[in-house]
DNA sequence: ACGCGTCAGGCGAACGTTCGCCTAACCTCA
DNA sequence: TGAGGTTAGGCGAACGTTCGCCTGACGCGT
């Protein structure tokens, strides 16, 4: 907090102009190597730091990107955002870019404090996660003409926008086969209502799934409803209640606390999972390791996802490109004991 | 993302000079209305906002925190501390703060990148959180008179720098008492090894309220060691390899996920977690809603946590006080099933 | 009618950079 | 030897604010 050292303290004890000494740190100019050295010596020896305020304010940016998410709706449990969020902020330092947060709270509609924080230059461009079903933030960046890049994608066709999403889709085609491989046949499903992209683009997988076996899906195994834990807990129960005939020996859900209150329920019925009744989820939540049975799931990419939302918008505000890119990462398979083990009866 | 509309715009088309516009606009000085009404109108015709990195670099503040925490060891699993950066956020918005994530990875000796972000007018000031055993950011920092509030503390008996933190004594305490209401005796902690300040603090909690309930303590019922879950599931089996006479009938831990690892134990071991061996934790980590049987726990405050650290550290910064301020905030006893039923045989 | 206080608003400077243009010296080659 | 190119480094300006001082006009009391 000493008084801070500017160039021209520097170029007064080198005896050269401030305006060289900025020109040698960065390298934009060519002197002799005496003079390079004195100058270097001597901001060591002072101890200069660029003052980053003063260059941003020339160089009109700010070398920040503002990142917004929801604040998880209920006690602050948000499954991978926090890779994400450390990804974002490592891969950003290396590109010389800093993260500022900046939570969109559920309800509020703050595109005007989007374009308020652009504006006022306080950051370069922002990063979106929790994207909604038709979420209108995009359409309002957009239209101001603010550098963007999503990590998830809202229900467009073909978007106009730059994202970086996880392919749900392939990720669960992957987790069916795995349980058809098992020797499962009725295979139920646990999504989200239809207005969830990320819950229709994973529902989607199992379909494929399941046709590409030659399986019928009864209707009755396809279960779309809105909520996580107490929505697979009651799901669950209604697909045990089903004719033993017509009762599904998996059941694949769209998010990893879907499955734990599926799991719950089953264990409830006095069946055991793994054994009697496969289940599996989505995201490996970091905190799955520690249930018993461990759940077999899906795990997103999240640091993977964030390397890439960076290279994007990066480029983007530097103008190395300018269209739109579309990035779609697959999900690894995590297999644990809750799809192993199953004995046919 | 249009050409940016500055002072000298609005003064042009309101027929005052830029320097009154923008004294109008923070209320320095006295105009007549008429004067007033047409720049606001000027600005809000135009779209005018401030620049801030103008602003800034005129003011020689930055009015962003940088907040650093260390990336949690594994696999990203943070219990509060979501909470908390949100809670943070917030509070420092209302102040005109922005938040500057800046993670800490483990090993890394950074207080050069700390100096530097200062320095170079990045950042004012600094939040610490995760502080270790004898953090060696606070000295340092502390020498470059880098103004911070940390969440939590360092072995210090009076520590010079300003923190908030909770009070691990009074809410082990806390739920200790709530035991031996429920007509525990035996009652066994987990805690951590002493260079843990916060596993010394928990413990000491435990050692508090058998003392004022007369209860002598078995050695054999303090247990120290490393680790979270894995250390919960070996030493609880270690207290249940116990003589009966011995073996204590409670289980206070000083992590939530100790805590789950030694439900686990207890359950290979045939028991009932809460009718036979009642299991406390700490942190009430958002997931362990989802556990079965639901674990009793201290909650910690971490939105206001959050809230005190931008108080103090804003107030610092605008010099309203330099003396380090500390708060220490209680942790709530979350009475689960965990922790009741219990039935002496 | 004169001096003085008050008030509205102007003006120059500064914050610490970066950028582009300029210049003087030196080098090169015919 | 002299024209033209190259090179090291200087210099003024600008980025968009905020700050402190200045000034001119008006009102008021004697």
């Amino acid at each position: 907090m000493a008084k801070k050292v500017t160039l021209k303290d520097v170029a007064k004890h080198a005896g050269v102009s401030y305006q060289t000494v900025s020109k040698i740190l960065r390298g934009q100019i060519q002197v002799t190597p005496e003079v390079r050295a004195r100058v270097q010596r001597t901001v060591e020896e002072l101890g200069y730091r660029p003052n980053v305020t003063a260059r941003n304010l020339r160089t009109q940016a700010s070398h920040l990107i503002g990142y917004s998410w929801q604040p998880s709706r209920q006690n602050f449990l948000s499954p991978i955002l926090e890779e994400f969020e450390q990804s974002v902020v490592e891969a950003a330092e290396k590109r010389g870019y800093h993260i500022l947060l900046f939570p969109q709270p559920e309800g509020t509609d703050s595109s005007k404090t989007y374009e308020e924080l652009v504006y006022s230059g306080r950051v370069d461009g922002f990063i979106l996660s929790d994207l909604g079903y038709d979420d209108r933030r995009i359409p309002a960046l957009q239209a101001l003409n603010i550098p963007l890049v999503a990590f998830g994608r809202t229900h467009c066709d073909d978007c106009t926008y730059s994202f970086v999403d996880v392919d749900g889709r392939a990720g669960v085609r992957l987790v069916v086969k795995h349980l058809l491989n098992q020797g499962h046949e009725r295979i139920a499903v646990l999504a989200w209502p239809e207005e969830s992209r990320v819950g229709t683009d994973r529902l989607s997988g199992y379909l494929d799934a399941m046709n590409e076996a030659g399986i019928p899906v009864d209707p009755a195994w396809v279960k779309r409803g809105a909520g996580e834990y107490d929505y697979g807990y009651a799901a669950a129960h209604e697909l045990l209640a089903l004719p033993a005939r017509q009762r599904p020996t998996a059941i694949v859900t769209v998010f990893d606390l879907i499955a734990i209150g599926a799991m719950h329920a089953i264990d409830e019925r006095g069946l055991v999972v793994g054994r009697d009744i496969a289940v599996t989820g989505f995201d490996d939540m970091p905190v799955i390791v520690y249930l018993r049975p461990g759940l077999t799931t899906l795990r997103q990419p999240a640091w993977d996802v964030g390397q890439r939302v960076i290279e994007i918008l990066v480029d983007q505000l530097e103008g190395n490109t300018s269209e739109a890119r579309q990035v779609l990462l697959p999900p690894e398979l995590i297999i644990r004991e809750s799809s192993q083990g199953y004995q046919p009866s």
